[in-house]
DNA sequence: GAAGAGATAAACAGAG
DNA sequence: CCTCTGTTTATCTCTT
């Protein structure tokens, strides 16, 4: 689909700062929230390996008569040129996460209907916090989460872990080695996590890699969220990883209501790590800043092939799940409707524009609608 | 108080 | 032989 860039409202919305706010009241009071960043955008169709291709185009979405999205009520606009064009299939946004995901800050609170942070982000101070000397909250379920996400391929053999979370805890640095015990304990008996056998002909140390299986990832996201909301509204947060930080996934603003984003998939928290999640009654919006990016799609492939050298194990679980691009959300909101990527979808749109400022986002928001509307046309 | 989850400790076997 | 890895069992604490 071509995006169109002459049929820009007038009523574009701002909300909590400077940066682009994708989100937009049309007409018909449809909103669309779309991760915005290059690299955290959905791919376009034609970036996405066969395998994920063929997976969207038979994703059950296509077959829901639900789903009303009218290409030609699709209005994309763009501020920034197509510069990169780079296939968002590869893992190159792994670099763009840089060394700083740590130090990390905790969430701070917005007030949806000022729309303003009620507090700017803290970052946390060495004194208060004295991570060295303070458990971290997290369970070693969700401690070996974070690591396996935070690792470029999703996954980690268990000396990796055990780094990673010495160099994110610096309370397990000097702590006694028990805990080592207590993460081996963890892989083995959880269901969460899987053993792959390394590659013998290329293997370097002992021992498999190990993932997270794609089936929990929401449950221990949740947890991860849970916890970390629950330790962040009680100033106790110790060092809040990445995965759902602000420093390089954006800044999650919680508010007072009820959190919809218990209906996200995490694969959309996942993947628009420069997100800022505004909650106000049923409503998650996504504030787009530049940084990095979980490219979950890449994780989709990358577990699919994984899992066909898994002995063959059949996997049952939706193909789009962890894409994080195709699924779609569609809340209603006071007098407003909101469609969210991904998630549930329950699309009765009448028009969808999209308020784009990243000329690749653009052309992937307009792939993605294109698929929306060949579903549409084939109904 | 019971049940469940999580943490911790320990024993053991296998691999490098 | 030693260390690391992975599994299993047991026990304890804490929360619900």
């Amino acid at each position: 689909m071509e995006a169109s860039s002459d049929t820009i409202p007038s009523h574009t919305t701002t909300v909590a700062g400077s940066q682009p706010f994708y989100s937009s009241q049309t007409s018909s009071n449809v909103h669309v929230l779309l991760p915005l960043s290059p690299l955290s955008f959905p791919p376009s169709p034609t970036s996405l390996s066969p395998t994920t291709l063929e997976s969207i185009q038979s994703s059950p979405l296509s077959n829901s008569s639900s789903h009303c999205l009218d290409e030609h009520n699709v209005h994309c606009r763009s501020s920034a040129t197509t510069s990169d064009q780079d296939d968002l299939t590869c893992l190159s946004w792994l670099h763009q996460r840089g060394s700083n995901l740590l130090p990390l800050q905790p969430l701070p609170k917005i007030n949806l209907l000022s729309q303003q942070p009620e507090t700017p982000p803290v970052l946390a101070s060495a004194e208060s916090l004295s991570p060295s000397s303070n458990k971290p909250p997290y369970s070693f379920s969700s401690l070996i989460f974070m690591a396996i996400e935070d690792s470029p391929n999703k996954l980690l053999p268990v000396k990796g872990i055990y780094e990673w979370i010495v160099n994110s805890f610096p309370y397990y640095g000097t702590a006694s080695g028990g805990w080592r015990n207590s993460v081996r304990h963890n892989l083995s008996l959880s269901k969460s996590f899987r053993r792959i056998q390394r590659d013998k002909s290329q293997s370097v140390g002992k021992g498999s890699l190990w993932c997270v299986c794609p089936e929990y990832r929401a449950a221990l996201l949740e947890v991860l969220r849970k916890t970390h909301h629950y330790h962040s509204t009680n100033s106790n947060l110790v060092n809040m990883p990445a995965l759902l930080e602000g420093a390089d996934y954006g800044t999650s603003m919680v508010c007072d209501s009820v959190d919809i984003s218990d209906s996200l998939s995490p694969s959309l928290l996942m993947s628009t790590p420069s997100s800022q999640i505004l909650t106000s009654d049923n409503l998650t919006l996504f504030e787009n800043s530049s940084g990095a990016v979980t490219p979950d799609h890449e994780e989709l492939v990358t577990m699919d092939s994984v899992e066909e050298e898994e002995a063959g194990e059949e996997m049952e679980k939706d193909p789009l799940s962890d894409s994080g691009y195709i699924e779609l959300h569609y809340y209603q909101c006071h007098q407003y409707q909101y469609l969210v990527l991904p998630g549930e979808a329950e699309l009765d749109l009448e028009s969808v524009e999209i308020l784009q400022l990243d000329a690749e986002a653009q052309e992937a928001a307009g792939s993605l609608l294109d698929l929306a509307g060949g579903w549409h046309q084939c109904l």
